[in-house]
DNA sequence: CGAAGTCCTG
DNA sequence: CAGGACTTCG
């Protein structure tokens, strides 16, 4: 049996709209841990993947480990009927073949409940490699999901570039060619060229001794290298007013969670710039190069709503990790890059 | 070599919503006084007639007279990719086919760099005469716009005529006739009908020795008329609040720079009726009774956002002039009555 | 056809 | 101030 409460109707609602349009249906993996959810998106190419941590929830108790088969449009139908701030409470049977949601508000004496018909989803539970990663890159979603949109208007894919001063962003297009540089905002973590090689060994070795848990921690694992602190140290000027670094977003998650109850999607994307940190970080073992579906990347992007972070891992010919954080869990979205020119 | 730099890329962007529905491709013409576009638009109905003077730009350099054969929705795209505050920087080569857009922001460390193709246009420059109107309306531009949009729900064309208390709009259409009449705010120059003729003569006679500047002028020049300066000053108890009265947008550029960095396109649309001038000063020789086509107008308002203000002036058979001056310039629409009843 | 932004209304 | 509807764009 699942009965979870989650204290805002706005995070489900959220994440509904960032993966409905990806993914049709899926299993909602339940047990003690949380919930999570992973699937390929509709036509295969991309995976994605969210996590909604048991401590994310003002209750949760799940007896057993089960599978919730979700139709994702039926489900938003469902959360379109909650306010944002209501409380949602998720109720499952062991062998149910629904799930019963309750919509209160303290403030309001108006209750919801409702019933959603589960599918019975064949789904071979992806393991995903763990990856290190050559580059992450750490910007504010709001801009990411910014400069996806612009470019797609000038063509179908994007070169992301990373490198120690900035990640550029550029895309082709018939009738023009844009480029978007990112300064870094100098807490870089800069290896010299010659230097990435024994860089990445280092990472290797530091996976193997992380063993089992770096599932969750592919992007913090980089920031948490050794050496990378060190150079952080060195630049740790800003280290004061970085309120969502990726970092942070995981010790200190109560900030996060009043900057997102105070604004709303539409407005925190304008705050970015403003209210949020707005810096670029880059963590940097070797300079990379790779290009990507423009089409899945401002699909991506939609999840901005749920955090003001973005974080972008890449890594030679290996999918790029796209992820957002937020108080609750994450989302997690994996794109193989194109190969070739186009 | 064209370089020019733009203090903010609003400005083009508002000025390419304005017009790129009317006119798809388009020559710049560049020379050490600033851009100039002149263009029919797509139905050889209209005249489109942009000014951005070299003044206007934060830098100006021109080596020599050169065409921008520019297709507008290609730069439109382009400048989609500019955030409204961003710098622009405009540089094409002698001879270049494309056409090099920097954007850069103070406040960020992002910069965007695009190449837009350019192409060759054959073009008649088109010798727009100089005109003394019968009538001349200044009012709000949303006021304009607005009026526009409602009367092209019942009718096809509005006819616009203009006496010593006030302009009225009125459409006739199949389910319902309109009409709209604005008094005229006091500084009305009323001419008395049989002294209509011998003002117009003053009008030109002061034509003739402003020589030919006059292209600019058109409407100022009517302003300063001497004895329409009395009337003003027999009026002038709402000098003081006119902030947006067209002479002052020339006076007083900063004031309107101000206002324009403040108030986004939509903004400044609602806030036209409460916080700028939203009066209608009509300067009349004569009496005047014409009827346009609405759908040209409707497209004309867009250029709202440029400007606060609008400025028609007519004379009998001649064609409109529909003119929002802005600090940078000017976008000056011609268009021809229709003649008959229909 | 779906999504995003804008406008309008309660 | 927020929610819903419309319009426009992709």
């Amino acid at each position: 049996m699942l009965e979870a409460r989650l204290q805002q109707a706005s995070i489900l609602k959220k994440l509904l709209d960032a993966i409905k349009e990806l993914v049709t249906d899926a299993n909602f993996e339940c047990d003690e841990e949380g919930l999570k959810l992973q699937a390929m998106d509709n036509s295969h190419v991309a995976l994605v993947a969210v996590e909604l941590q048991a401590d994310g929830f003002t209750e949760y108790r799940c007896d057993r480990p089960m599978p919730l088969g979700v139709n994702l449009a039926s489900l938003t139908k469902v959360m379109k009927c909650a306010r944002d701030d209501d409380q949602v409470q998720l109720k499952a049977n062991d062998n149910a073949d629904s799930l019963h949601l309750l919509f209160e508000n303290e403030a309001t004496d108006r209750t919801g409940e409702y019933d959603m018909k589960l599918m019975d989803i064949d789904q071979e539970h992806l393991g995903i490699p763990d990856t290190s990663y050559d580059a992450t890159i750490a910007l504010p979603a709001g801009e990411f999901a910014n400069i996806c949109r612009n470019l797609s208007t000038l063509g179908e894919s994007v070169k992301i570039e990373a490198g120690k001063d900035g990640v550029r962003f550029s895309a082709d297009g018939e009738s023009a060619n844009g480029s978007i540089l990112l300064k870094s905002s100098g807490r870089a973590t800069v290896s010299k060229p010659d230097a990435g090689s024994s860089k990445k060994k280092e990472n290797g070795v530091k996976k193997e001794k992380k063993g089992g848990n770096d599932d969750d921690d592919e992007v913090k694992e980089e920031d948490e290298d050794d050496e990378i602190q060190e150079v952080k140290a060195d630049n740790d000027d800003d280290e004061d007013d970085d309120e969502d670094d990726e970092e942070e977003e995981e010790e200190d998650g109560k900030k996060r969670k009043k900057k997102q109850k105070s604004g709303p999607a539409k407005k925190q994307r304008k705050q970015d710039r403003d209210e949020s940190d707005d810096k670029v970080y880059i963590t940097l073992n070797q300079h990379v190069s790779l290009t990507f579906s423009l089409k899945y990347l401002v699909n991506f992007a939609k999840s901005s709503s749920l955090s003001p972070r973005v974080t972008l891992s890449m890594s030679g010919d290996v999918p790029l990790l796209v992820e957002y954080k937020f108080e609750q869990g994450s989302v997690r979205y994996y794109l193989a890059p194109k190969i070739g020119d186009e």
